[in-house]
DNA sequence: ACCTGAACACCGTTCAAGT
DNA sequence: ACCTGAACACCGTTCAAGT
């Protein structure tokens, strides 16, 4: 191996301590708490040396959020490995989407700030583009999903895979964000009533989806949901 | 009159004119240029006494956010009065969400800060006193017509009033802040296929909701919708 | 070539001093 | 009794100097 090799990968190192280190400060203390400083000190290196691998403290925010974009889309593809009924697969997106917003709350409220123009320009380029497409990556199974439901007959088609796509995303979306006291439960009942409006076989009223959200619930609690960072 | 009087009245007028002063900074130049010193220099006085005012830079938002709730709830009220069916008055109402939340989008967003409670805890009493009692109103305006709705045989009852108005505002913010390039189309069509999947009775094959959703669209936008701010 | 930390600008918040 | 603005602490960002 090449030195420069070496050199990659203990800055790809140090960029993956700075990102633990920025989600344990967001987690125990809040977004307020978050400064590029507090990084520095933390990791022991100097704030110039943070500036070198992001542009901007939104930037960090940006590559937090991917790597949650990431493992939402491995659990996604966990479940969408199973053999279940198209209404189930969307289901179990959802309640991934769910056990994430659950699991990192500050995170998903922070990224929302990425949306406002006077600071998603400060992001470095490079950091946009992985993050748009991570975000596709992640809205592609659903519409994946979504069509294949079409397909087999057990969704009308009356209505693009996109459009359906972004109402299941701003359903559960939406009620992570107002809160509830029993957000899963919440979420499963209303998202099955939004499901049975657009007539999506077999409606509630013919199926289990109680049984079926438990048990994935479960297995992906056990299997899938890692603390994201490694110890530092 | 007494002095008192006509202090408070002065007061009352300089604390409309921080938060005209606030709200303009706000639209024009995003939340970052939000800040105190700013609105004190444009209001033409000290930082001390923007602060006597309110206790901090949240306190602000917050009550922005009040005014815009009571705009909000006014207009609810103002669809509330026609004579229309009970499907149709809770269209309206999520109409008026649309439509407030399309005039202030940065608003709607930096609401949502408020909800942390590194944040929430700043606020002074009084301040979120009043914001809980605004949502409050509001939400009740929805969860009134969702019961009269059950009581005259619309909309089936296995469901809580609550839990049916918390769908609808989850759903209708959620579409929102993801962001749309037809957002008023999507909702009416997407909140449509909510309902349906509730029963609320007539479904939309039975009923021309687009007639409806137009015509109350217009009549809101000419008569209800005034800048929240007085010239200054 | 890479890292440092002093330096600058800016902002939130407080409070002693002035009217 | 009310208002001011200097003062303090803190943070984002830059960059000349050091290794």
């Amino acid at each position: 191996m090449s030195s420069l090799t070496r050199k990659e990968r203990e800055r790809q190192q140090r960029e993956a301590l700075f990102l633990d280190i920025a989600y344990d400060i967001l987690r125990n203390e809040g977004i307020k708490a978050l400064t590029m400083e507090k990084v520095a000190q933390v990791g022991e290196y100097s704030k110039g040396t943070v500036y070198g691998h992001f542009s901007c403290k939104e930037d960090i925010i940006s590559a937090l959020s991917i790597r949650t974009l990431m493992l939402q889309k491995a659990m996604m593809q966990n479940v969408l490995e199973g053999q279940w009924s198209s209404r189930e697969r969307i289901l179990g997106c959802a309640l991934v989407y769910v056990l994430i917003q659950v699991k990192y709350p500050r995170l998903h409220y922070c990224v929302l700030s990425l949306n406002d123009p006077q600071i998603s320009t400060k992001l470095s380029f490079a950091m946009q583009e992985l993050y748009a497409e991570s975000e596709e990556q992640v809205n592609s199974l659903l519409v994946d999903t979504i069509s294949e439901a079409q397909l087999v007959g057990d969704l009308p088609n009356d209505t693009a895979p996109e459009e359906i796509a972004y109402a299941i995303r701003a359903m559960v979306f939406g009620m992570s964000l107002i809160g509830h006291p029993s957000l899963e439960t919440a979420t499963r009942s209303h998202l099955n009533t939004l499901l049975d409006g657009f007539g999506w076989q077999p409606l509630t009223r013919d199926a289990d989806y109680h049984h079926f959200w438990q048990q994935t619930r479960e297995e992906l609690l056990a299997v899938s949901i890692p603390e994201i960072h490694s110890a530092y």
